[in-house]
DNA sequence: GCGACAG
DNA sequence: ATCTTGTCGC
């Protein structure tokens, strides 16, 4: 899909898709999604999921599988170029949308306001929330070493996302909106979506799905999660 | 020119 | 991103 570009052909065009960003409260969130993208080394296969959790319960509903080739190379910066075909292919499996997507890496907390999560939003015309384990831009103010500490994340004094400590004493993740949501929503939603590890619960599930894929654990397609009769 | 640099 | 063993700290 993006093979053929340039990085100056991709610079122009993550320009025109930044112009179309919009950002606006979501009404009501009860579904979220979670988006990851896995690969083997020097492979240009993707592998691609999109996983489906009750909100804010975090329960996993269901979730789909696909892969993709793609040869776009990694550059920082560029990473929609080369996770958001697969992802987009992904997303078809899903018939009922979610209310909200989180993707794995920056919304507009990017030199062009074009991170990952915006990228996907703009294309799949869908609510997104960028979540990143290390910070692509901006001036980093670390939050105090306590969960939930925040801090929000500069450029040339325009508010762009958040660092967020998800744990004690544990590295922060940086949330910054994607489309289709506002700064303070992609906040509160992702503090929702902790549970006990510093990765929130939709990207660490979609985490984990993506790998057994991978490793040929699951296979191709839209999988329901069986619901937990463990009470009984 | 130098350093930084999501996944 | 992926590969990979031990180690430090709450």
């Amino acid at each position: 899909m993006y093979d053929h570009y340039s990085f100056q052909d991709a610079t122009a065009y993550q320009i025109e898709l930044a112009k179309q960003l919009r950002f606006e409260q979501i009404d009501q969130i009860e579904t979220i999604a979670g988006a990851d993208i896995s690969f083997n080394k020097y492979s240009t296969t993707m592998y691609a999921t999109i996983v489906m959790l009750t909100y804010p319960t975090m329960v996993l509903k269901s979730f789909a599988l696909a892969s993709y080739e793609t040869n776009f190379p990694y550059k920082p910066g560029f990473l929609g170029f080369k996770e958001v075909p697969a992802l987009l292919k992904v997303w078809e499996l899903i018939e009922n949308k979610p209310n909200v997507v989180v993707l794995d890496g920056n919304g507009i907390l990017h030199p062009r306001r074009m991170g990952v999560a915006s990228h996907f939003g703009i294309l799949a015309n869908q609510a997104t929330i960028g979540c990143a384990k290390s910070l692509l831009y901006g001036d980093n103010h670390l939050p105090a070493p306590l969960k939930f500490s925040t801090t929000e994340i500069k450029s040339h004094g325009e508010t762009l996302g958040f660092a967020l400590r998800t744990k004690n004493n544990c590295a922060p993740v940086y949330v910054s909106a994607g489309h289709l949501t506002t700064q303070q929503q992609s906040l509160e939603v992702i503090k929702n979506c902790i549970g006990n590890y510093r990765i929130p619960e939709p990207t660490r599930q979609a985490h984990n799905i993506v790998n057994d894929f991978r490793t040929g654990k699951l296979k191709a397609g839209f999988h329901e999660v069986l619901p937990d009769l463990t009470l009984f």
